[in-house]
DNA sequence: GATGAATGAGAATTCATTCAT
DNA sequence: CATGAATGAATTCTCATTCAT
């Protein structure tokens, strides 16, 4: 009973993805205008009524696929900052999957632009945000632990971050010239640099405070 | 004689006009795919037929829509930048510019973006080509007069500049908060900088990184 | 099931003869140009998007109403010829035949030939040749038994056959008078036997010309 | 005066020959359907408004078209059949014409008949009616010369004639053969021959006929 | 008479969504 | 739950015709 129970579970989420599945690949092949809810509907091997079962209408189903886009970018990105260890390296790391992502799911992206165009909704944010919550993440670890500026404006940075890749990409998609992405990637970091990094003179004071607050608790060891 | 041609192409000008201002407005008010050629018809007052003697099809009068808002912007940004002296100054007063009216026409830069989803022109290109030419030749101004580094990466920087902007236009808009305008582009400028100046504190800023890697030595040793 | 099955499929198939019917009837009316698909949805107790369920445009849905009209006159045809023996006498019957359905049905005729007119398809040909094959078999039948000379131009009789019969057809009509119908037909079998009989009788006429003229002669010179 | 007076005439006619003459060469590229009546104005070298100061609609332009065709086919039909002296070989020329011509404008032909598809008009009647009259003229002749049989029923020869070779043209154009010309030509001739000689009963009551009257005629003469 | 810009009725077709089975 | 036949609103674009100049 609990195993079939089970099945059924299983069985609905299966379908739920095939139709997601065909879905993104309907869009990926048509664009979403000219992705028909038929087409979607045979690609899945279900009827098109069956869409509707799943999801409300035409627009859900591809807030479905922008969100199960955005949940493996997180999931992604989350590796692959995890294998480094400084945040500064993890920025690098998180800006070249990012970058590498966009590109190849440039459309995706798009997707999740065109689809939230003129129907005032935030739930694009919500997709987002986990992704983004990656990105502060490694900033306020950064600012923690002292490599980055405690002055840095993490939302301002966000801005910086994604929205120059996301340019970046039209452009190379734009001139087609896709070898820039490794010289993108170097500027990205340079930039978001001056920003992060504590400037010269201010650097220089942050230093000498850190030097004299550890050299403070090794007195304070030795007292002990 | 003279007279009556003149004010034939004057009439044909303002009907134009009317039709390209009203495509704007009903774009606006309500969005490309909302935006009925029957409305913008009544709102230009002209009949339907009248539309198509103007534009080949709705794609066509959206992208004269997009092409004036370029031509729109790449004057007023001319004007702008011309007021102020150095490139620093110029390419300051270009980013206000640009992101107030990004803040402003956020639905146009839309429009230009979904416009051009899917049918495969790169008239988006030229469109915005004359107005990035405004950015290209402040940059290349300054790296002449020695204010910015003879390496920079002006395409590259392109997309930092104008893809920030974006970006931080539609968090601002996402979020509601639309102070964070001078910030975003103190950071904006900020990283530009970054990437612009000739670079000779980095120097600094390493000897920086290995002060501090000592320190964070000393400190693990006196936390142990 | 199986009757389930069988009512689904009888469904479909009235719901076809229904929007073929209707589709013949507005043709009737109206012509085909002024045959509006609303109008032959409406006079099918279907939606519009329906008849598009069961034929691909409103060519199509005419070419269906040409098709079951050629089938409909080759039954005919067959079981009229069928009662009767001789080749020469169902002759008799198919021209009867065909003449009497070409005036009742004139329209479709006209259809049939409209419809074809500018796409260069070959359905015509297809939707015809059936029916065209009954008067060929009488032909070749005839000319196996004797009745008909070997030598008859079966392609060509055709053309006499059936041409001379449209072409009455819509002399009746433009003048009004439908009564010479009989006429038409012992003329036009006149004319086949003209054509499928063996001549002998011609060099009698032959002989009472010499004789005349040659009487003629013997005048002249008495009369010198 | 009355110079300028014919001048301004003459330009009217040219004008009205242009438009037709550019309506039946658009109508010969394009089909009635297609052919604008922009294409037609610029063809012609006037203004669309022009094309109504001529012809009231567009079918009246068209209808104009048939008209001249027809005109054309009577004047070249008349001088074939004044080539030849027997109506029985007027008949031939004159079939022999007609299939060469409908062959080559069969355009023109099918654009007289969907013209007149639907609007119940007769002009149709009326443009082919002097044509006719050339066939009628010939077996009238035929029959007074005692060629043909007095009891010709000329109208329905008529529909056999000019059916046939309308038919046979079709056939033709469909199959792509246009070889069986000569044989088409032969086979109409024999056809009709069937029709309007004077059948074998009759013929031998009136070979009796003439053969008393040549040996009273000898009598005569002896008597002398 | 000539022009040609403006008109606007008109209609085929699509396709997301529903609901009886 | 699943189906898929039926729906019908919705919209672009065309082009014959008009009429102010």
């Amino acid at each position: 009973m609990t195993v079939r129970t089970k099945t059924k579970r299983e069985k609905l989420a299966e379908r739920e993805e095939a139709i997601v599945s065909a879905a993104r690949k309907m869009f990926h092949e048509r664009g979403m205008q000219a992705a028909k809810m038929a087409d979607i509907a045979a690609a899945a091997g279900v009827a098109e009524g069956t869409l509707y079962l799943y999801f409300k209408n035409k627009e859900a189903l591809f807030a479905a696929v922008v969100t199960r886009h955005w949940e493996d970018l997180t999931e992604g990105a989350s590796r692959v900052v995890a294998e480094v260890d400084t945040p500064r390296d993890q920025l690098a790391a998180l800006a070249q999957f990012t970058l590498r992502r966009i590109l190849d799911d440039w459309k995706l992206f798009e997707l999740s632009f065109v689809l939230h165009y003129g129907s005032g909704d935030t739930s694009d944010a919500t997709d987002k945000r986990a992704y983004v919550r990656i990105f502060d993440g490694i900033i306020e670890r950064g600012i923690d632990r002292g490599d980055f500026s405690p002055e840095a404006p993490v939302r301002l940075l966000r801005d910086l971050f994604f929205g120059t890749m996301e340019y970046a990409v039209r452009s190379m998609l734009r001139s087609g010239k896709q070898d820039d992405e490794p010289a993108a990637l170097a500027m990205l970091l340079k930039a978001t640099d001056g920003v992060l990094m504590p400037t010269a003179e201010p650097q220089k004071a942050d230093l000498a405070d850190r030097l004299e607050a550890a050299v403070a608790r090794l007195e304070a060891m030795s007292n002990r």
